[in-house]
DNA sequence: GAATGTGAGTTATAGCTTCTAGCGTAAGCG
DNA sequence: CGCTTACGCTAGAAGCTATAACTCACATTC
């Protein structure tokens, strides 16, 4: 998953046992959910004692952050892995759908309730520019007709234009940056809802909204 | 805030503790999150021993439950109270955005990281239901002339006019049905996010965000 | 090659949690 | 006024995080 090429025997022995404790937390995630990762059960798990595996987290908090690194990780490979072959929104929304439903728990750990403890490292917040990089030249590079079709897209762009320190590209357009932005936001809110069950028993299928909701992004709507 | 007039002095003492110890619950809830609560310190800080608590609330869980089922009679009836004088969607947006930074921790027990295990009771099907009765309401009391602006709204449409079984009123139209899903999905992407941090440090601000997306709802966008 | 240092794993322990069992008591109910 | 019910208590089991102190194997260095 990650830190791999370790130099020295101990260190990529060091570099193994963390993968597998990794490993093990992600099954207790998917079962009992992350507030319930319990690193005793973990360490039993894998057949030593409670303490020792403090000698690879030196905290709970430690291990979750580390899991939410990786997942951060593999969400933005795949962005990139997608982007590769020619970028645009659709395709992406199809990616991040696909990389969230393969593990709910592991979408809902990067984009749910935040744990209280937990501080999200500066690696993260890299992570998360080099995917608003793809997004945004997705989104620069699929406009839409439709863009100024309302009054109050302009005033929001403007906004934008004067708030856009967030964004990695400085030759990006407002409405790209508006695009990106709703893009994230529409996008997790149907899977956000999806994830938590809060569609089951209602009779649609979650995937046609997210479907329409994406092709309302790249009609520009 | 719930199941209050009880007959007997008994059943009063006993709702009115119930009451009091959800009201130490949500004081932990808000400052250190729902993963954090301990029935033992709510009943220490209220000058009682540990296990007596139980006697009030069976397990954890059950506490947790009361809880979210307040919440979510709290939010329809701000829902209920706004649509009072005359219902429109961004008065509804409105009301909901403030009922969310009202109580952060409010929100995301509600719509946030769901418990495995947990099983939503009959009751908040039934309030969702409420809710989304006002909220239909208001949808379609504020039609709008770019409904069909864009190729795939038809569609969509379409498909709820074949999959309304979640929809409380039988005579509202399919666009407000899909008015209806994207206020709630929409609105709940930019708000899950803000809550959860995400946009700290990204120099803008959500409220401009929300208003936009709110704003695009009204307007049929 | 021997001495030294580093790091993994152990048990013991403190302090926290949820939750059960069993007991006394005080209050409401008939 | 007596009986019952339900409250609150202490004790305790089982689990958790996390620290401390100790052993032992391996690696490095002299």
């Amino acid at each position: 998953m990650a830190e791999a090429e370790a130099t020295t025997p101990r260190a990529r022995y060091r570099a193994r046992v963390r993968e597998e404790i990794k490993e093990h937390a992600w099954e207790q995630i998917a079962t009992a959910g992350a507030s319930a990762l319990s690193l005793n059960a973990i360490a039993k798990e894998m057949g030593m004692s409670g303490p020792a595996l403090y000698r690879y987290f030196a905290n709970r908090d430690e291990l979750i952050t580390a899991l939410i690194r990786d997942a951060y990780r593999g969400l933005a490979d795949a962005f990139a892995a997608r982007a590769e072959g020619g970028t645009d929104p659709a395709g992406l929304a199809d990616t991040l759908r696909a990389w969230a439903l393969e593990s709910p728990h592991r979408y809902l750990l990067v984009y749910g309730t935040p744990v209280p403890g937990y501080e999200a490292p500066a690696d993260t917040v890299r992570i998360t520019s080099e995917m608003m990089s793809v997004l945004l030249e997705a989104c620069a590079g699929a406009e839409t007709p439709a863009d100024s079709g309302s009054a109050d897209v302009p005033s929001f762009d403007a906004y934008l234009a004067e708030h856009r320190s967030w964004a990695p590209s400085p030759e990006a357009p407002p409405s790209a940056l508006r695009r990106a932005l709703v893009f994230w936001t529409r996008l997790h809110g149907v899977l956000s809802l999806e994830l938590a069950g809060h569609f089951t028993g209602m009779g649609f299928d979650p995937a046609v909204l997210y479907a329409a909701e994406a092709r309302a992004l790249t009609e520009g709507r």
